[in-house]
DNA sequence: AACGATTAGATTGTATTTATTTTAATACAA
DNA sequence: TTGTATTAAAATAAATACAATCTAATCGTT
């Protein structure tokens, strides 16, 4: 018996999105600055690859809003004015509250018990000091959240709203003392879909991305 | 004096960008149909351009959520479920409303006029019986509240929702016995920004959203 | 006739080449 | 020194060429 027909191994993908990925990192980690150029040839020869899939990947970053091109003189990694920050800022709160009250109405039981379990994971990884993990951490918690309210199309456009905001919210995740209130806010969110308050989940999730705004808003003042 | 330096004449455009409206047009207008491939060499061969700008323009309309690729199977135009088209539904209303409560805030006078006269073009667009134009003046009447919200970034994202979308509504506008319904609607809106009464809005915009969504439900379920 | 292997053609993925445009560097004139 | 032309270099835009993969038709076998 020919066991182990596990082929089909799908570790293909095209190079435009090998690209796409590895910028897209780039960019939100903060190797690639805001205004940095993206030349072709540059990355081509960095990443080992033709111009061809980079282009492709450059149309991609620009649509996801982490670049801009200006016909004939190419892209760079789009920046983020103060104003543009209060714009993203507005629609994710209308989207995450959307979310929360899909969420609260369609959350499985299994799925309250991942979020019990990011919460935890969130908590633990605040105490290693690792910004990496506690970044990516806080990022599952509300990814849980996003997956319960069960729509793939809002969870699409909240994650490009979230992105253009990401890079700059490193900085402020790497302050220590915003710890205790981020866990404090995360329990309040979880004892939120204990009770299936929506109205109370609102608020919290309100001033839990509020909070980030004067945060972020230093450090976008701070980089002009 | 060296009057009119007008020059500055950008009637320039990458031929992606060219590619990209043509596609997306014929999408929208429903030449390109649900599931239909995007061949790469027979569209290339068909607009007069080689393949490079064509690859650009699908990876834009990718993101854009009107075309889908299998990875070395190409590209089709993007089908619609029900679910997808609820999912849909659901931000954009949420995304609408608070347009609405921004522009009630935000909107100038002019803008305000701008809105009547807008209101004015549809009434006229109804009697000509020209199905593109209505639909083209009852976009261009949402696209002033859009623009009255003040925030660029909301309105990149719901007219990408809106795109989704429109594709399956010119079916719904061809039936002439709605349009009194639009126009009632319409004025309603008017009469809602006249009084800036931001609660009547949200219910209104949320009416006239979910008034379109099974007659486009219908569409959607025949084409199957 | 049904099924599977083989192969030809079509199609996408990637690289390379060519053309056009912009950037900047230099030279010249005011 | 400043401003304008001219030229050279570099970058993007688009087209073409080549490679890898998939699809579907064909053929042989059962």
């Amino acid at each position: 018996m020919t066991e182990n027909l596990t082929l089909q191994m799908d570790d293909y993908l095209p190079l435009r999105d090998v690209v796409f990925n590895t910028l897209r990192e780039a960019i939100l980690k903060g190797e690639l600055k805001p205004g940095e150029r993206l030349m072709e040839m540059h990355l081509a020869t960095k990443l080992g690859v033709s111009r061809t899939p980079i282009r492709e990947a450059i149309r991609m970053l620009e649509h996801e809003g982490l670049a801009v091109t200006i016909p004939r003189k190419g892209a760079q990694v789009a920046k983020m004015t103060e104003k543009d920050l209060q714009d993203v800022l507005e629609v994710r709160d209308a989207l995450d509250a959307l979310a929360v009250v899909c969420a609260c109405r369609r959350m499985t039981d299994a799925q309250f018990v991942e979020l019990k379990e990011a919460m935890k994971a969130f908590e633990d990884a605040t105490r290693t000091e690792d910004v990496r993990k506690i970044v990516e951490t806080d990022e599952a918690f509300h990814d849980v959240i996003y997956a319960s309210a069960e729509n793939p199309k809002l969870v699409n456009i909240i994650n490009s709203a979230r992105e253009q905001m990401y890079r700059y919210r490193y900085e402020y995740v790497k302050n220590p003392s915003v710890y205790s209130q981020l866990i404090a806010e995360h329990k309040q969110i979880i004892e939120g879909f204990d009770r299936r308050d929506e109205e109370f989940l609102k608020g919290i999730m309100h001033v839990h991305l509020t909070n980030q705004i004067n945060a972020v808003r230093e450090v976008i003042r701070e980089q002009k």
